[in-house]
RNA sequence: CGGGGCGUAGCGCAGCCUGGAUAGCGCACCUGCCUUGGGAGCAGGGGGCCGGAGGUUCAAAUCCUCUCGCCCCGACCA
C-alpha cells in the first residue's frame, strides 16, 4: 500500500481529549477518531490491525472446533424477557420499537440468541459438543465510556458459546478455550494473566478472566509470585499480615474534630493498623455496622454476600441510628448488627468512642464488643497469598478475555433441552466466553510503546515493513525503493510505502509514531553505495544491508518473539 | 447518577477575572521559490454562528440564567 493513496492523518500535537497512552496514540497515529462519546471511527490502519487480531482470533477457535456464525445485533424483546434479562439490565440496554410498536433491543451479548438457536437446533446428545462463535458488534449504553477505545458504547466482540450434554463435557469445552485463548493472546503479543473471576450471579458456576496488566487498566488483580495464585480483588482472598500488638489502657482520647483514619492516625501518631475503622451501612434488611481494620478497605462483594445489596448510610442516618455523629463511630454497645473482618478478633485497637471529638484507645474484641467475624477485606499490596502465605501484589489490568460456565442459565428458560441416551429430556450445559479485539489491541499499545510512539507486536502491526524513500525527487532512490516494495509484496509481506514529497525527519516521526515493526529506509548515499537501511523499531538499531539480499533479510525474520502468559 | 474540569479556525491554545475598535498565536492547509537522513526556510493567501438559547448593558467571546456536548474521579458494568 503506498501512503499517499491511505488515510493515515497523524497528529503532532497531543489531543487535550485523550489520557491513557494507547488512546492517544491510536489519536496520534491516525487510527481512530472519535465520534462521540463511547464511539469511534476505526481508520484503515486500525482496521488492519483489527483484522490481524480477529485473523488470529479465527484461527484459535477454528483449531479447537468451533464454528464461525454471524448473529443479527437488533434483537426481539421477547427472548430477553424470557430470560429475565429485558427486566434485570436496566440503562445498560439499548431499546427501541419497531414499526409496529414491537420492543426491540441492541445486542449487549448473544446468550440468548444463541441459545434461542440451539433450542431450535439441538435436539439430541448426538448433536452435542457443539461451539458457536462469531466476531460481532456489541452495544452497551455504558454509564462512563473512558480510556479511548477501551471502553466504549459499541465495540467488537468476540464471542463462542459452548452446548454440552453434562458438567464434565462443559469442563472439556472450558478448558478448550483456555487452550485457545492462551494462543490467542500469546500470538498476539500480549503480556497476561489468567486470573479466578467472580461469576457474579452465576452461584457456583467457575469464571476466569484474561488480563493485560496495563496502568490503564480498570481492573485489579492479585497476584502470588511464589505459587501462581491469581484473582481478580472482587474476589481475591488474602491473609492481612498481623500488626504489632500494642498494648493500650482502655481510655478515651481527646481528638478534636479528627474523623477520618489519617486524622486520628496522625494527630495520635499511631500507624492505621492500630484503628478499627467503624462504617454503617444500610441494608435491606436494615443497618449494619461494618468494621475493617484501619489500614484496608471494606470489600464491598465479599459484604455484599454476607448483607445482601447495600449502601453506605448518610452522616443523619448514623446520628439517627447510633446517636453518633459521622467520624467518631465505635463498635461499642451497638443494638444493629455488627459485622467484622477476621483480623480484628485478635490485639488491641483504636476507635471511636461514639461520642464527638472522641476516640477510645484499648478496645479489645470479645471485651468491649461482639461481632460476627466474616472476611471482609479488600486484598492489598503485601498482604498474604491464601494458598502459600508469600506476599500478593496488586497489579492494575485491562480486561481482554473471559470465559464462564453457564450451567442451564440460560437453557432452562428459553427450553434449550435435548435426549439423553436413556431419552430423558435434559436442560443444554452451556459456556460462554468473550474477547474484545480492539481492547487488545489497546492493551498490546499500552504495553509497547515509546516516546516516539507505537511498537506494534510483528504479528498484529498494521503492516509488516514501512519503506521510506527519503527523497522522493531522486529518480534512483524512488526506483530503488518501487522496487524493493513489489519485491518485499511478492514475498507476501504487507508492506507500506511512503511515497509522500515529505521531508526526511517527517517521514521518520510519522513512522516511529505508526509503529511498523521494521523500517527500510531508502536514502541517496546508500543508494548509491547499493545498500539501505534496515531500521527495526522496537530497539532502534539499524543495519545496512545490500540491496539484492533484502528478501533474504525479512525471509530469516518470522515474527518476533511475545511476551505471553505470566 | 454524584463531584471536578473544559467548549474560541482542522488540531493545540491565549483572550474572559477587570465588557469597548477588524478576536489573536503556533501547527496544519493553499500558491510560489527554495530545500531533501529526524516534524526546514522565505514570501503571499484562505479559513471563526467564540457550543446553543435566553437575559443584563449604549455595547457581550468576556457578566447572569438555562441548555447541549466532551474529558477526568467516583458509583455502575450481561
Amino acid at each position: 500500500m503506498k501512503y499517499t493513496q491511505m488515510l493515515i492523518p497523524t497528529l503532532k500535537e497531543v489531543p487535550s481529549d485523550a489520557e491513557a497512552v494507547s488512546h492517544v496514540l491510536m489519536l496520534r497515529g491516525g487510527y481512530v477518531r472519535q465520534l462521540a462519546s463511547g464511539l469511534y471511527i476505526y481508520m484503515p490502519l486500525f482496521l488492519r490491525v483489527l483484522n490481524r487480531v480477529n485473523g488470529i482470533i479465527r484461527q484459535e477457535m477454528n483449531r479447537i472446533g468451533a464454528q464461525e456464525v454471524s448473529m443479527p445485533v437488533l434483537h426481539p424483546a421477547e427472548i430477553w424477557q424470557k430470560t429475565g434479562r429485558w427486566y434485570e439490565i436496566k440503562e445498560e440496554m439499548f431499546r427501541l420499537k419497531d414499526r409496529t410498536g414491537r420492543d426491540m433491543c441492541l445486542a449487549m451479548t448473544h446468550e440468548e440468541i444463541m441459545t434461542w438457536l440451539a433450542s431450535r437446533e439441538i435436539r439430541s446428545y448426538r448433536d452435542m459438543p457443539q461451539t458457536w462463535y462469531q466476531i460481532q458488534t456489541k452495544l452497551r449504553d455504558e454509564a462512563r465510556p473512558k480510556s479511548g477505545v477501551l471502553r466504549t458504547r459499541e465495540f467488537i466482540m468476540k464471542d463462542s458459546y459452548s452446548f454440552d450434554v453434562d458438567e464434565e463435557a462443559l469442563e472439556k469445552s472450558y478448558n478448550l478455550h483456555i487452550e485457545a485463548y492462551d494462543k490467542i493472546f500469546s500470538r498476539c503479543g500480549l503480556a497476561f494473566y489468567r486470573v479466578e473471576s467472580d461469576p457474579g450471579m452465576m452461584g457456583g458456576a467457575t469464571a476466569h478472566e484474561y488480563m493485560a496488566p496495563s496502568p490503564a487498566g480498570e481492573d485489579e488483580v492479585a497476584i502470588c509470585a511464589n505459587c501462581g495464585y491469581s484473582a481478580n480483588v472482587e474476589l481475591a482472598i488474602s491473609v492481612s499480615p498481623a500488626g504489632d500488638p500494642v498494648e493500650m489502657a482502655y481510655e478515651d482520647a481527646h481528638t478534636p474534630g479528627k474523623r477520618t483514619i489519617g486524622e486520628v492516625s496522625a494527630f495520635l501518631d499511631l500507624s492505621p493498623d492500630k484503628f478499627i475503622k467503624s462504617l454503617l451501612l444500610i441494608s435491606s434488611d436494615g443497618p449494619v455496622l461494618a468494621l475493617i481494620r484501619g489500614d484496608q478497605q471494606l470489600h464491598e462483594n465479599k459484604t455484599a454476600r454476607i448483607i445482601g445489596t447495600f449502601r453506605p448510610a448518610q452522616r443523619e442516618e448514623v446520628k439517627e441510628l447510633l446517636g453518633v455523629e459521622a467520624g467518631f463511630i465505635g463498635p461499642m454497645g451497638h443494638k444493629v448488627r455488627v459485622i467484622a473482618d477476621e483480623v480484628l478478633k485478635t490485639s488491641t485497637y483504636v476507635s471511636g468512642a461514639n461520642r464527638s471529638d472522641y476516640h477510645t484507645k484499648g478496645v479489645k474484641p470479645a471485651v468491649h464488643f461482639t461481632a460476627e467475624w466474616f472476611d471482609l477485606h479488600k486484598a492489598q499490596e503485601n498482604d498474604g497469598c491464601p494458598k502459600c502465605a508469600a506476599k500478593l501484589k496488586i497489579v492494575k489490568v485491562i480486561e481482554i478475555g473471559n470465559i464462564f460456565k453457564l450451567g442451564t442459565k440460560y437453557s432452562a428458560p428459553l427450553k434449550a433441552i435435548y435426549l439423553d441416551k436413556e431419552g430423558i429430556e435434559k436442560p443444554i450445559i452451556m459456556g460462554s466466553y468473550g474477547i474484545g479485539p480492539a481492547r487488545i489491541a489497546a492493551a498490546a499499545i499500552e504495553q509497547s510503546n515509546d516516546k516516539n510512539g507505537i511498537i506494534w507486536p510483528a504479528p498484529i502491526a498494521p503492516f509488516d515493513v514501512e519503506i521510506l524513500p527519503l527523497n522522493m525527487s531522486d529518480e534512483e532512490v524512488k526506483g530503488v525503493s518501487l522496487r524493493l516494495y513489489d519485491e518485499l509484496t511478492s514475498m507476501g509481506m504487507e508492506v507500506l510505502l511512503d511515497d509522500r514529497d515529505e521531508r526526511a525527519g517527517v517521514k521518520f516521526k510519522d513512522a516511529d509514531l505508526i509503529g511498523i515493526p521494521y523500517h527500510v529506509v531508502v536514502g541517496t548515499k546508500n543508494v548509491k553505495e547499493g545498500v539501505v537501511e534496515i531500521k527495526k523499531r522496537a530497539t532502534g538499531e539499524t543495519e545496512k544491508v545490500p540491496m539484492e539480499k533484502i528478501a533474504e533479510f525479512f525471509r530469516q525474520r518470522p515474527g518476533t518473539g511475545k511476551p505471553g502468559r505470566i
